[in-house]
DNA sequence: AAAAAAG
């Protein structure tokens, strides 16, 4: 009944299954082509290449002299103008009159990153070749190899292509197809990966296909019905999502509304009154637009959630479950459900089945994935130093600065009050910085994010209200000043850095504050190929004895991505996941490879 | 214990 398989991404066509496969893919992008090998630098030059494919807004606009990836400069397609030719044609009848459809893509092609084009080098595809994809499930739909592979209609193919994706990310090759098949989904993948567009693509051309559109019930005028809710734990991360989406969306005739706290509702309320076929929302703000019945979900068809091991965490659970359950949405079922997280810890994954039906489990990427390009340092600072060493590390930045420019660095503290304390002095000790946590207002949230984007202040100072999904690009390093509590935190925050095949550096303040992370973290990085300190290596097994992180007993949840159900169901001795007899994981043997990675107690290094 | 998410 059940089966599932371990395969190598990009794999050959077929299969998925009790059979695992294996193949390479010869695809090198052009700008890729003649690039010497990047066997200088391994853990800095090795990217993953869906980060180069994927949603990273790098892969807007492309890269002056040789950014463009399938050979059709965007200028070409729009003709430099809004709406240039050969836009209009291609509704097909989905176009249900959109009359003055923003182009999302026009000012990418504008505001190209002044930052650091000249870094854009050392995308190995060989690294993209050892993905493992792994799923489980019934009746799996086998992986496409291309986009073409799958009618996902025409006006999204063109924007595909005008998004200048070439080639699915690993979690499109799979995750689409189980999607566009109507199967609920439960999926690891680490962002910048194509997560995105992974829920987003099935999303509107399913809506696209129904031919139902933003209702707008002529007896309740002042209610919306959207038929998709994406729904994620930040304001920033929805604003993100919903900028995507557009992209994707554009001249599909399927509208996308985004509703957060923070914002004055009454634009939300307008742009709802518009119809909404797509609804991106924070939990908050959608609980109140569903108690002044401005919204329904009776007509959901399609319900994703982004970082779903965060938004079933304790804080979020019982929001969810009311939006979920306890509103007027259809049940699971009656709907699609999809799940999308980096780390999925067993205990959340139980909790997610609530809102699936029937559903496949999605792993994709190989350990240590989102750390390969990452090199991570761990320092031992105690807590009355750590301002002055963050103060050396920067004045080292500063002097090995490229053009004059100071690279952007991400500093995560614990607190709010933290941050605030640390971003004044920084300012005061002549270092620009801004921060960003829940006690700013959300425009200040937004300004310091933009300001920090663009470069007028190289230092965010930021609580975990920016570890998860942000895509900032140009973000050469993450400094943990205070580490957090939880190894998949450490994850989430060092994977805003090494992005879209860029190097990156994570730098960690380690004292005895933080002796319950010393396991995890030695074993994270030991998988991630990176220098563990001695003294780490004390730390950790001085430790061990009480200190286990929340992921809990002894099989763990490495790579984010074993499916609960395994456990429970499957595997009743507890035997190694990766022994059973449908399985050739083609590493040789039990040492090879991944051999280690997967049993470990560490959690993902996925994000 | 902290952070996030409504105002």
């Amino acid at each position: 009944m059940s089966s599932y398989s371990v395969e190598r991404a990009p794999a050959g066509g077929s299969g998925v299954g009790a059979n695992s496969h294996f193949s390479r893919s010869n695809y090198v992008p052009p700008h890729l082509r003649n690039r010497p090998s990047p066997t200088e630098q391994p853990a800095a030059s090795i990217s993953y290449a869906g980060a180069a494919l994927g949603n990273d807004r790098q892969g807007y606009g492309g890269q002056p002299g040789g950014g463009i990836r399938n050979g059709v400069p965007w200028s070409d397609v729009n003709g430099g103008g809004r709406g240039g030719g050969g836009w209009n044609n291609r509704n097909n009848g989905w176009d249900r009159g959109r009359e003055r459809e923003v182009n999302p893509f026009q000012e990418d092609v504008n505001t190209e990153p002044e930052l650091g084009t000249e870094e854009n080098t050392g995308i190995n595809f060989d690294a993209y070749e050892d993905i493992p994809v792994e799923t489980s499930g019934d009746n799996v739909p086998p992986p496409v190899n291309t986009f073409a592979d799958i009618d996902l209609g025409d006006a999204l193919n063109l924007n595909i292509r005008r998004c200048k994706y070439v080639k699915p990310t690993p979690v499109q090759r799979h995750a689409i197809p189980i999607a566009i098949s109507g199967r609920d989904l439960m999926a690891c993948a680490q962002t910048g990966s194509g997560k995105t567009a992974a829920f987003c693509f099935p999303i509107i051309s399913g809506i696209m296909k129904s031919n139902i559109s933003a209702q707008r019930e002529t007896r309740m005028p002042r209610m919306a019905f959207p038929l998709a809710l994406i729904l994620s734990p930040t304001r920033e991360l929805s604003i993100q999502i919903h900028e995507e989406a557009k992209k994707f969306a554009y001249q599909t005739g399927v509208r996308v509304v985004v509703a957060y706290g923070g914002a004055p509702i009454n634009l939300q309320l307008r742009e709802l009154e518009r119809g909404v076929d797509i609804l991106v929302a924070t939990p908050g703000r959608l609980v109140d637009l569903l108690e002044r019945a401005r919204v329904s979900l009776q007509m959901i068809k399609y319900l994703a959630l982004d970082e779903a091991d965060r938004m079933l965490d304790m804080g979020f659970e019982p929001q969810i479950r009311r939006i979920v359950q306890q509103m007027d949405m259809p049940p699971p079922g009656l709907r699609q459900t999809m799940l999308f997280s980096a780390t999925f810890p067993k205990e959340i994954q139980r909790l997610a089945a609530d809102f699936l039906s029937t559903y496949i489990f999605l792993a994709v990427g190989r350990v240590g994935s989102s750390t390969d390009l990452i090199v991570q340092r761990v320092e031992y600072v105690l807590e009355t130093d750590k301002r002055s060493h963050l103060m050396d590390l920067l004045h080292a930045q500063r002097a090995n600065g490229v053009q004059g420019k100071q690279a952007l660095t991400l500093v995560f503290v614990e607190t709010k009050k933290g941050a605030d304390s640390l971003e004044h002095w920084l300012c005061m000790n002549g270092f620009p910085a801004t921060t960003i946590h829940g006690d700013r207002t959300q425009q200040e949230r937004e300004y310091a994010l933009r300001s920090f984007k663009s470069g007028t202040t190289p230092i965010l100072v930021a609580t975990d209200v920016a570890a998860r999904g942000l895509d900032i690009p140009h973000v050469a390093h993450v400094v943990n000043f205070d580490l957090p509590n939880d190894i998949d935190d450490y994850v989430h925050r060092i994977g805003r850095t090494g992005r879209a095949g860029k190097s990156g550096l994570a730098t960690a303040f380690f004292n005895e504050n933080n002796s319950s992370l010393a396991r995890s973290l030695s074993d994270l990085m030991q998988e991630a190929n990176q220098e563990v300190p001695a003294w780490l290596s004390h730390f950790a097994v001085r430790s061990s004895s009480g200190g286990r992180n929340r992921r809990g007993g002894g099989s763990g949840g490495r790579f984010g991505g074993r499916d609960f159900r395994r456990d429970s169901s499957f595997n009743r001795g507890g035997t190694d996941f990766y022994g059973g007899p449908h399985i050739n994981n083609g590493y040789g043997g039990p040492s090879g490879g991944y051999g280690g990675g997967y049993g470990s107690n560490v959690t993902s290094a996925w994000d």
